[in-house]
DNA sequence: AATCAATATGAAAATAATTTTCAAATTGGA
DNA sequence: TCCAATTTGAAAATTATTTTCATATTGATT
């Protein structure tokens, strides 16, 4: 009979623990040299793709084509909203209900019922306008 | 003694045909498709990363992974917004000003300048709701 | 603390997207 | 027509990620 609950390693917390202490996003590489070779690769990308599926990390990739990971701490709850800066990939939450109104326009115009409660639109924040910040 | 310019070929025109027609974000598979294997793949990575090189396309990842190019006209001024069927894995493309509304409160009430790239929003497209479809 | 089914792990193999290599073909000026 | 510079594409290499599968671990239950 199947368990419907997921049981507790050593690995998941050493990959969490890790994760939580991040304040920029990370590469899986990076992590895997800081778990020092104690956990392997596979499981490492097992977990990553797991909070991205219950949108606990954003995924996202660079210019140089690097891919970042970055845990979303408020992101547990209702429908969000982030603006991501490309230049200097700050994440910004906003707290708008501007996304309520797109929703509605899809549902009705267009049949298509969103499932996803946060959205994120890139583009150059405030900072790196004024900063003329070419990017990385 | 070199040369400084480079030579025409039709494997080039026939890229360059394809790509001007069209009007919204492509893969790479689709344009090898679309060249009918007239063309090697090595030949269209080339163009595009010499294209992307000079700033005449633009390169953007989706959510899901997926790499689009998109070439850079000036007139080109709409967004691009596609959605994304969780169940049938389908993606539309949506010819809709809709996202305009929302990328100009953007602007100005967030100051934050949105990407002129692709949204791609999840959820579940008209025929799946009416299936039913539980997904793949 | 022993049992055991459900779940997790990781080494190795598989897959996929992109890049590199290099011999052969093409280009266009002389 | 000649020829050096450039382009092409098949095949091999590279890189990031996913799958496979045999083995190990977990934690509820006895």
């Amino acid at each position: 009979m199947p368990r419907n609950e997921t049981y507790n390693t050593k690995q998941k917390e050493m990959i969490l623990s890790i994760i939580k202490k991040k304040n920029h996003p990370f590469t899986i590489k990076e992590l895997y040299q800081e778990l020092n070779g104690e956990v392997g690769l596979t499981t490492i990308y097992r977990l990553i793709d797991k909070m991205l599926f219950e949108n606990k990390l954003n995924k996202s990739i660079s210019h140089d084509n690097i891919t970042f990971y970055e845990l979303l701490k408020e992101c547990q709850e209702e429908n969000h909203f982030y603006l991501k800066c490309t230049k200097c990939r700050d994440l910004v939450h906003i707290d708008c209900d501007c996304i309520e109104g797109l929703f509605n326009h899809i549902t009705k115009e267009h049949q298509f019922k969103p499932d996803k409660e946060h959205i994120i639109i890139e583009g150059t924040c405030q900072k790196c306008q004024m900063n003329g910040n070419g990017g990385i």
